[in-house]
DNA sequence: GCCGTTTTCGGCCCGACTGTTTTCAGTCG
């Protein structure tokens, strides 16, 4: 049984305890154990041989013994009991916006609704005004929600959230009296998803932002709007939340706005350990006199903590790492001094291998790999052995007319065939700088069978890199059913590299994959993927999802000079 | 249900906004 599957149980009995009006803090102690083993990065099972279920954090006695249940027998007792008590249909009334546990139970209870379907019903036929508590716009804004519901396409991809934020940040930033304006939120985090869109906005009077937003050409539907905080939602059906305040508490705010939930509860745990009361508008000392923090760095100074990448605060560790002063040096952009997969028109890219080369140079890096697509796949066109010897003819010119400013080095993205076998035989491979090996076909084969042909690749002595190892689309297409562990222990042992995947869509190794990865000394690789020039801008997100698998500079093998890179290579094939 | 250099019992973050209410409950983040 894997992580997913007893973090979303354990999620599912969260919600149906919180219909029933259990305690609240038991319900968190639900959620917050399926969120940590979510994020836990090795399989729970291989924890769960060892022993060692309550070393991960919000684990004891009693969800250990849960978790023993469902390993050993693939069930789970407890949550069958509490799934026979509360109506499928209800606990789905959550996912509604403006429908917690309370009022799903209420409607259940007073009308027998058991299902949206019903619900909505029910709204239209004006059957919830009546409900104590509810009224006319309640019942509406539960017609609204029904409707939101539907629209929602589900969580934002990294790239199209941070393309939004960026257009409407840059009108905002024009009103008069704006100080500051940044995203917060899991887009500060650089999720790899985004759920809502949480900007902040530093200005002494807030009513004219506030005007401007609400007037904003993206905007389809105003939700909410107060003197700190306006709602709104797009024509795409994205919510945008905007909170203005004042300069002088911009630390605070954009601190608490960044989150995540979990990392803030604990900092608001560490505060009242010192006699402070954190919010997201000052520090509170016992006598009810306030700290303002203009900067975070002075929040976290408050609470005798060095600042925390916002890439880090998922209360994976960090807080303690902090406490320790051990939180690691994260990786930057600006560290990356080349790229190892780009195509061009020799496979399926948009760009000459001039073009790429200059795109590439152009955003200050040295050097770049030329990784057009072996023919395997069914992309329009690809490289053969033919096709490679006269493109080494073009790399070498392109080389000579960048006059060192930039080096083009050989390589190739080879299939990995259905069989395991590569696309190219050895001595193709054997002539290129590096080769990147790629499972693009057969995603749906068996997790054996895909995890094998993985690991043959990385153990092929010609590959020195595997490109997105699970193949997966967010939002789009589910990854291969690969087992992770073994592929990351396999490069651990062969010394081979093991890609991070920039393009939003992909994020492929994800932050927990990474942060497995780094565990276990395995080299990284931040790859663009570039398809076209501007796609080289693409790999801040593979940088933001290294920083937050917590990968340093030393980690990823690109961070190196184009010669030690090399050298990487040779001193692996001797 | 978890957790512990103020604790093995009694805590568990804090506030905005809305709609329903005459002081608050529910939801959200």
């Amino acid at each position: 049984m894997d992580n997913r599957t007893v973090a979303a149980i354990f999620s599912e009995m969260a919600d149906i305890l919180a219909i029933q009006g259990e305690n609240y803090h038991r319900i968190m102690a639900y959620r917050r154990a399926a969120e940590n083993i979510a994020a836990l990065g090795r399989p729970l099972e291989e924890v769960w041989r060892a022993g060692e279920l309550e070393t991960i954090p919000g684990i004891g006695k009693t969800l250990a013994a849960k978790i023993d249940e469902l390993m050993r027998t693939g069930r789970l007792q407890a949550y069958e009991k509490l799934k026979a008590q509360v109506p499928e249909g209800v606990v789905a009334m959550l996912q509604i916006p403006d429908v917690g546990p309370r009022k799903a139970a209420l409607f259940w209870k007073e009308l027998g609704i058991t299902s949206i379907d019903e619900l909505e019903k029910a709204a239209r036929a004006g059957k919830l005004r009546d409900l104590p508590g509810m009224g006319v716009r309640s019942e509406q804004k539960v017609l609204e929600g029904i409707q939101a519901l539907r629209r929602r396409t589900g969580r934002i991809p990294l790239g199209v959230a941070w393309e939004l934020v960026q257009a409407v940040l840059l009108p905002l930033r024009e009103v008069p009296g704006v100080v500051q304006a940044a995203p917060a939120g899991s887009l500060r985090r650089m999720r790899e998803t985004v759920g809502d869109l949480d900007l902040l906005v530093a200005a002494e009077d807030p009513e004219p932002v506030m005007a401007r937003f609400r007037e904003l050409p993206q905007v389809a539907e105003v939700l909410l709007s107060g003197p700190t905080k306006t709602s709104i939602r797009t024509h795409d059906g994205f919510q945008v939340d905007l909170r203005v305040l004042e300069p002088a508490r911009w630390g605070t705010a954009i601190q608490y706005f960044t989150g995540s939930k979990a990392h803030n509860i604990r900092l608001r745990g560490l505060a009242l350990d010192r006699g402070l009361s954190l919010s997201e508008y000052a520090i509170k000392r016992e006598d009810g006199t306030e700290i303002l923090c203009a900067t975070e760095e002075e929040v976290y100074a408050a609470l005798g903590l060095p600042w925390i990448p916002p890439e880090l605060r998922e209360d994976r560790g960090e807080i303690e790492a902090a406490l320790e002063r051990r939180l690691p040096d994260l990786i930057e952009l600006a560290d990356l001094q080349g790229d190892l997969q780009f195509h061009t028109t020799w496979s399926d890219g948009h760009a000459s291998l001039l073009e790429m080369a200059e795109a590439a140079r152009a955003r200050g890096l040295k050097y770049g790999l030329v990784t057009d697509h072996s023919r395997g796949l069914g992309v329009a066109r690809g490289v053969g052995p033919e096709e490679l010897r006269r493109q080494r003819a073009e790399i070498e010119e392109v080389n000579r007319k960048l006059g060192g400013t930039f080096r083009v080095l050989a390589g190739v993205e080879v299939e990995v065939r259905a069989d395991g076998s590569l696309d190219l035989p050895d001595e193709v491979l054997a002539e290129l700088d590096l080769v990147v090996a790629a499972v693009h076909s057969g995603l749906r084969q068996g997790r054996e069978q895909v995890t094998a042909r993985a690991i043959a690749a990385i153990r092929n002595p010609h590959v020195d890199i595997l490109a997105h190892p699970t193949g997966r689309l967010i939002g789009r297409r589910e990854g291969a059913d690969i087992d992770i562990e073994a592929v990351l222990q396999a490069a651990a042992e062969a010394g081979k590299a093991i890609e991070i995947n920039a393009h939003p869509l992909r994020l492929d190794l994800n932050d927990v994959h990474v942060r497995r990865a780094v565990e276990l000394g395995v080299t990284l690789v931040v790859n663009s993927d570039a398809h076209r020039p501007e796609d080289f801008d693409l790999l801040r997100f593979g940088v933001a999802t290294a920083r937050r698998g917590w990968a340093t500079g030393a980690d990823v093998l690109n961070t190196r000079s184009v010669e030690e890179v090399l050298a990487w290579v040779r001193q692996r094939n001797r």
